[in-house]
DNA sequence: TCACATACTGTGTAGTATACACTATAATGT
DNA sequence: ACATTATAGTGTATACTACACAGTATGTGA
């Protein structure tokens, strides 16, 4: 079915930005990626390992995330963790979020002065 | 300040892929480009007319719309509205938003079991 | 009548991001 | 031994938005 190809094509298209407000969001404590993506997969976001790695690296080369290997547990992990900047971004993004939310909310309300 | 670059950076993604769905939801009763920036900018959600144009013949071009020159008005213009299959996948696509925004909004949600 | 703003649509290009397939390795369970 | 899971990485194709630019017609003020 193409509309079903279409749907999912645009599904992707928006779950595309809000990647980066979910990973940030779950960056209070130092965390490695493979955790990362359970954690969020738990709460009904899936993403895939292979595209969370390259976006931690992105957020870290953008001074948002600040990482560090720990090599003394069973496997070599990377952490990351949210620097300060980090936060203000966050908190700036999900405000900004919310009044996207909201805005787009509107559009389905029934205007009573339409005409 | 290089954190507002980043963050307007971010802010562009999250508005990514929300345009369809803003476009879509509008699209009831035929409607010129023009024009339909102006609705969309009056409720709060801005977007350039040289960055709907294109939209919009990718959603005629996906079959979710369908369009008409109306010349009889002082200026050609060209009208478009939702087609039946346009209709389907805006209503499934605003369902899925839906339950992303909740999926988001629960990620700021204090976990009590923590640890 | 000239200039300019505004309404209206269109195109081309560059930047950037995600998805996905693939590589690689070590531990753990069977 | 072998399969699976845990863990991180890279490279490429695809697709979209933004933005600058093009182009026409109409109305308006000087």
């Amino acid at each position: 079915m193409v509309k079903d190809e279409v749907l999912s094509g645009l599904i992707l298209e928006l779950r595309r930005g809000t990647i980066v407000l979910c990973v940030l969001s779950q960056l209070n404590e130092p965390t490695y990626g493979y955790n990362l993506v359970n954690i969020l997969a738990e709460k009904g976001i899936n993403i895939e390992a292979n595209t969370l790695y390259p976006l931690l690296r992105r957020l870290e080369s953008q001074g948002l995330l600040e990482s560090s290997w720990v090599t003394s547990e069973a496997k070599p992990r990377k952490y990351y963790v949210k620097t300060q900047k980090g936060n203000e971004i966050c908190n700036a993004l999900k405000q900004h979020w919310d009044s996207m939310v909201r805005n787009i909310d509107r559009l389905w309300e029934v205007d009573i002065n339409e005409k």
